[in-house]
DNA sequence: TTGAAAGCGCTAACAA
DNA sequence: TTGTTAGCGCTTTCAA
């Protein structure tokens, strides 16, 4: 085995160059249609692959622009391990001769697409290239410019489940309706085990689902799936499943709090990770405040992992949470990302299926990316 | 930023040349002790790092051997994930010249040490340099042989929790405590939500716990943790925990099976991944034979994953498994032990903990490394 | 013990 | 459109 085909090699059989073989593999401009055909096929016929240290050792560096919003406020629960994932892998990849810019933008995910525009008129100001941009998408105009970042030679990765957009590189993804089964399955371990008889013929059944905005088709997907598995499972008198959409935190926290006060329901679902804070943070303000009622205090099943919820783990608040690994979505984005333009595959649209986690309070700790908990040294 | 310092560098502001200070970068044999120093206090002082595709440019191939036990018989369900992972991850690797050489061998973990023996003497007759070795340990016979791998030269990675040895690379671990706890959580949750309250105190209250051989360390941190748990949660009136081990399938499913006809117990936990077969397989033959009394059927919490576990998901045998990522333990065992021996740092000891998850039903194929799964293209 | 020099396979600049 | 060539930073061989 030992000795793999080398661009020498190819040049040597099709009777050419190096530069002309470089030139063919790479996107092909610059070579004659003709001897571009049989390059190719050589290249194939003798299984070439790129040696990707050699091609890195004389590369320019490779520009990767990451533009998500910044982890602050309601957006820091979703994006704030999102950013850690991505910086982990920056790091690694700084060594690879890539620069990746991180703009953390005040836009937050509903007006996401004022700042792609900003960022694609900047560059196009500027003359800089940018190889390649990860970032989200989750309206019609983001959509569009992200279509624009493509047409102008970018490479995009979408770190999250989105709208379906032609050209893109590859974007990370789990299953929305395996997590809307999935927390209605906690959902009815947990209050179960908690009903006496007496609170389960009392009329005051009643499951709450507080899910995301009404636009988002993920939200549609969430619910009905959980609806399905409510029926199939609670064979007999399932409780009724309540919906609301998470709109703003106000109205979300005042609407919770009327109701543990005057009909306290079996369970509380969270579909987003911001309203799991919520509603964790109001619960357990509740229950310390009226410590003679803990015992109906509806079990809460949230979504996404973020430093806040340990203290909600720790008293009893949150008995589980849906994770959609993005910590590695943003990763493995970038990785891909990073491969897909330092390798000779220009494949496209592909999806990198995230695990679906359940994260309870004896495995939270395992998911953290703390570095007192990651790569510890013994000895 | 831009330009990175060099050995060039180095060699210049040392007044010597690039070859002594390779050498005296790299185990520095070959060098005088004086200029040795010097180089190496240059080297820090400037914040000199190898540039590892340059280094991977010239260099001969890594040599790396794989040695587990073959997935086949009773070690198929743990060491076929393991097996699965360590595959991906030396595909990556092939880029990068590196050999990665594959063993299965037929001795099972209970005389692993008689492999390890065969391995090192081959390759001591064969004269051929092993640089790394990614096995296991569990025993003193094991650890005696991997300590003289190591003593010859050879950086050793173990991909699970295991005695700890002196110089090792870096192993794999994941909390066997939060295993234990886990576990016991679960099977409350669903032994809970099944029983009636005239089971509940009829005195048959009892949760089976098949556990690992008697003399692994981590049999005993399971089921401690696991007794603790049951202790702490189930408030009033707890279940007595009736523990095995296992030792051979025919006594378990035996056992299992007079329990299910005369005392059927509220929950059957499973520490191994093989016990989880021969549990699941058990109880779902029972309930098929009898299926007059599938309302006593017990859940089962399991370990591990395994492509057999499905059916039992489906049939509603099997209602979570707590999983040690042992796919991913492969992986990141054989990546760090390449990059600890293409790179510089020569650190030891690194623990690479994996995240603890909860398997059940409705996120079981997310978990699956099959390539209808994972890295599917669209359009 | 030290140094000089020839590449590794590829990219990019330049020349034809 | 095509070919030639000079490195990228490092490892390795050979000579001093």
């Amino acid at each position: 085995m030992g000795s793999r085909v080398t661009i020498k090699d190819i040049a040597r059989s099709t009777g050419t160059s190096v530069a002309s073989v470089h030139r063919a593999l790479h996107g092909g401009s610059g070579v004659g249609e003709d001897l571009r055909r049989r390059i190719l096929e050589e290249a194939q016929r003798s299984h070439y692959q790129i040696d990707e240290s050699a091609s890195l050792l004389r590369r320019s560096m490779i520009q990767i622009t990451v533009l998500l919003p910044k982890p602050e406020k309601n957006e820091r629960f979703y994006y704030g391990g999102l950013w850690q994932g991505i910086t982990r892998e920056a790091a690694r990849l700084q060594k690879a001769k890539a620069r990746i810019r991180m703009i953390g933008t005040d836009y937050g995910v509903d007006q996401f697409s004022h700042a792609l525009e900003k960022l694609y008129d900047e560059s196009a100001m500027m003359n800089e290239k940018i190889d390649g941009l990860v970032t989200i998408c989750d309206d019609e105009e983001s959509a569009a410019w992200i279509t624009r970042f493509i047409r102008r030679g970018t490479a995009v990765a979408l770190v999250d489940r989105s709208l379906p957009i032609n050209g893109i590189t590859c974007c990370a993804e789990v299953s929305v309706e395996d997590m809307g089964k999935t927390a209605m399955e906690l959902a009815g371990l947990y209050s179960r085990g908690k009903g006496t008889p007496k609170d389960i013929r009392d009329g005051r059944r009643k499951i709450i689902l507080i899910n995301s905005s009404r636009h988002r088709s993920s939200t549609k997907v969430f619910s009905g799936a959980a609806r399905k598995r409510l029926q199939e499972e609670w064979h007999a008198d399932p409780p009724s499943l309540v919906e609301y959409h998470e709109t703003e935190e106000a109205r979300v926290r005042a609407n919770l709090r009327s109701m543990l006060q005057d009909d306290p329901p079996e369970a509380v679902i969270s579909a987003s990770a911001r309203a799991t804070f919520w509603v964790c943070d109001e619960i357990a303000r509740f229950y310390r405040e009226n410590p003679g009622r803990i015992r109906e205090r509806p079990p809460v099943i949230g979504t996404d992992l973020f430093p806040e919820q340990e203290e909600f783990f720790e008293d009893g608040t949150l008995k589980a949470v849906i994770y959609q690994s993005h910590l590695t979505s943003g990763e493995h984005c970038l990785s891909h990302l990073f491969d897909h333009l330092v390798g000779l595959d220009r494949s496209c649209g592909t999806i990198l299926h995230q695990p679906l986690c359940i994260i309870m309070k004896d495995n939270y700790r395992s998911f953290l990316p703390d570095d007192l908990q990651k790569n510890k040294v013994i000895s």
